[in-house]
DNA sequence: TGTCATTACGTCAAAAGTACATAAAGATTC
DNA sequence: GAATCTTTATGTACTTTTGACGTAATGACA
């Protein structure tokens, strides 16, 4: 109805130089006020949503495809990406309905009747992002993880397994990539009970995470709290991963 | 050159009905004489070892087709499979080099520039396998793993992932599926030897499973060996798992 | 000046992990 | 048949990790 030039060359342009049946969904998390978040998509002219994703160019490696997707959405570079699943089932939501709640012009007989999807999540400090719409949508934002409405396509189900991959990852290694570069111990405390679900004891959650022996403790502490002034840390070095 | 009508007709079976630029490949472990194996397939008329792989036809899910792969070499149904990674640069191997090596008649112009893989391992009993090639290959047979040879395409790489996959899950719970149904407490140890690859104090390890509490203990012993005989154990519920 | 929430670090006991002992079972050798 | 040898099955003692809880110092605010 209300798509126009670009975005029927955009389809074009997918259907000409990108992987046909396969594609990448992001799951972006940041961590922001006590809660985690991720970064949706709403459809043009909708109150639709969905995960942030994208087709994989026939010149570019999955992880870079996966690398331009999340970075298109976030504006940051060498984001912290992980591939947790693939989500290949034949039928994987309702398609006809989709279609039509989203107003796509899209010819079923035409598009693609299946697509395999590669499940990624980034880990993203959460005040770097300046979230930015694609062509197909009318805003980009941040929702707390509990808020989440129903999303479009299976991406209420993809969002819940990458959660659980994070969950596991989480009970190996401290994660940082959600946080700033300096951090408190207590703010680290509230990511990971976030993370996890439940709550923690702060002082066996300094010790644990003292024994780790990952963290350097900076002169500087975190000023203008109303409370005892806590010391900033820092990862001692962060833990070099960039693409699986 | 020694490829005939059945071959080329199952390459135009593969481009009609399957997914293109997109493949499966399968590390099926097995584990025999203390060591792990790896099953192999040995390229029509060379000395050319590859995994056991394929497509995904268009109505079959991902997961079914692995299914449907592994199946076919093993001859085994409702194996114990978990996807591990996706294999996705742009280059991963010499095709040109190894299109030479496996003598294949493919026009390069014609079959796919790039295929992504998506990886696959299965954990089987190793007595149970009835190995078979498929059209494309001569042999099929039980390689154990520090003797795999340098392998068609990237192989080797994807059996190495494959292998630290195992090894991360081996932390947090033993394995079963790589064992007959009854075994006794000292052959599974010598699995999880064989899989980490280092030795493991008996009776650290007897306690260890016996605290899990997974195991039951069968009446009968292990009879026929040199020694004490052994009692026979069996998982209390078999991990009920299927596919991913 | 005292109150109060919060941080930073401490204590102690239970649980889990690690090193090392030992006795019983079955085959082999003398 | 007795002694030997290897392997299994279970035990003990010590160490490290984990989990519950104590407390003093800090900084804002009443």
């Amino acid at each position: 109805m209300e798509y126009n030039d670009p975005v029927r060359a955009y389809f074009e342009e997918i259907s000409a130089q990108c992987i046909h049946y396969l594609s990448i969904d992001g799951v972006i998390f940041g961590f922001h006020q006590h809660q985690l978040n991720v970064l949706l998509l709403r459809w043009k002219n909708t109150d639709e949503w969905s995960l942030p994703g994208g087709f994989i160019r026939k010149t570019e490696s999955v992880s870079a495809a996966a690398q331009r997707v999340m970075q298109e959405r976030t504006g940051l570079s060498a984001l912290y990406l992980r591939q947790f699943d693939v989500f290949g089932d034949v039928v994987r939501y309702d398609q006809a309905a989709t279609w039509k709640r989203i107003n796509l012009p899209v010819d079923p007989a035409n598009w693609s009747e299946r697509t395999i999807s590669i499940g990624y999540y980034a880990l993203v400090e959460h005040s770097k992002v300046v979230p930015a719409a694609d062509l197909l949508t009318d805003e980009c934002r941040w929702w707390p993880l509990d808020q989440v409405p129903v999303l479009l396509f299976d991406h209420n189900h993809i969002i819940d397994v990458a959660l659980q991959a994070l969950r596991t990852k989480l009970n190996d290694q401290p994660i940082s990539h959600l946080l700033p570069d300096c951090f408190t111990i207590p703010e680290l405390q509230r990511l990971h009970e976030t993370i996890l679900g439940y709550p923690l004891d702060a002082r066996n959650f300094y010790k644990k995470i003292m024994a780790s022996d990952s963290l350097e403790r900076l002169s500087e502490r975190r000023t203008a709290t109303p409370h005892k002034a806590p010391y900033l840390y820092r990862f001692k070095q962060q833990p070099g991963e960039l693409a699986s």
